[in-house]
DNA sequence: CCTAAGTCCTGAGTGC
DNA sequence: TGCACTCAGGACTTAG
């Protein structure tokens, strides 16, 4: 579920089921690691402490609350819902326990996700946070020149670099090929061959079809739920990703299908260069 | 058997 | 040889 649209999705989610000022009785851990072990600390540290707020930072969560942060990642699987007793599901590795009587469970069957806590003050120095290069939509710091100057003198292929979280953060392996077929980009273009003009042309549409989709609610395929329960809805605008064999939306041509930086990957070899 | 929305680690390779 | 860095590929896990 989670690139930057699915993210952004649940964090609004969130927002709307702690309102102004959720109250946590307690947090329950099911078991103690998921992907990293997750510190025991969370069990006790947010117990009667208030929530203030969730924000976004890459694709990470954090529910910031008078104690600290709880720093979540949601890997590939990851999802919150609202869970009422009886409504337990396998992989439910932690429910979050208003004081209202409400529970929240973080499900991750594939267990690539993250569970984590900040202690109040060292958001900065988290080994997590540190090194994220800049947010996609933040016009000033993710410009033309700045996608130019990094991929310079680099090899790697385009595709790779845009899904590069010290780079720009946000992007996966949907929006990298959507973005990328807007563009007529080849993801297997060097990095280090884009052009001033080539980059100007691929930050827009990747600050475009990021955009689109959290106006889409996310896109879910699998089991992806935004943490009201609802659907995302941009599935419906892929032009390329896993229409492999498909005609280009743009020349017909078949879509060409192949792996590129360790991923699945389509693309039109006829628009794409 | 294959594939899947992500990230981290390792080892090989390169250039100084 | 060694250091610093880049890059490709594998590993983690469950479900369909």
């Amino acid at each position: 579920m989670p690139e930057l649209p699915e993210v952004e999705t649940v964090k609004k989610g969130l927002e709307l089921i702690f309102g102004k000022r959720s109250q946590i009785a307690q947090i329950k851990l099911m078991r103690g690691d998921i992907r990293s072990p997750i510190p025991p600390i969370i069990k006790t540290v947010f117990n009667d402490r208030t929530i203030k707020g969730v924000r976004r930072r890459a694709k990470y969560l954090l529910i910031d609350t008078d104690a600290g942060i709880l720093l979540c990642h949601l890997g590939m699987t990851g999802t919150w819902r609202l869970a009422k007793i009886g409504q337990e599901r396998d992989h439910d590795h932690c429910y979050i326990i208003l004081k209202d009587g409400r529970r929240l469970a973080f499900r991750d069957p594939r267990r690539f996700g993250l569970l984590d806590f900040i202690a109040p003050g060292c958001e900065e120095k988290h080994p997590r946070l540190r090194a994220l290069g800049p947010e996609p939509l933040d016009v000033k710091a993710f410009t033309p020149s700045y996608l130019f100057e990094i991929c310079r003198g680099r090899k790697i292929a385009l595709k790779s670099a845009i899904m590069d979280q010290r780079i720009v953060v946000g992007v996966g392996n949907i929006y990298a090929q959507e973005a990328l077929f807007r563009s007529r980009l080849s993801p297997t273009k060097r990095a280090g061959r884009l052009t001033l003009e080539q980059a100007a042309i691929l930050v827009g549409h990747i600050r475009k079809v990021l955009t689109e989709a959290i106006t889409a609610g996310g896109s879910t395929i699998s089991d992806f739920r935004q943490a009201g329960g609802d659907n995302g809805y941009f599935q419906h605008n892929f032009q390329v990703y896993d229409r492999q064999g498909e005609p280009c939306p743009n020349c017909k041509t078949p879509l060409h299908s192949a792996v590129v930086g360790g991923r699945g990957t389509t693309w039109c070899r006829t628009c794409q260069r």
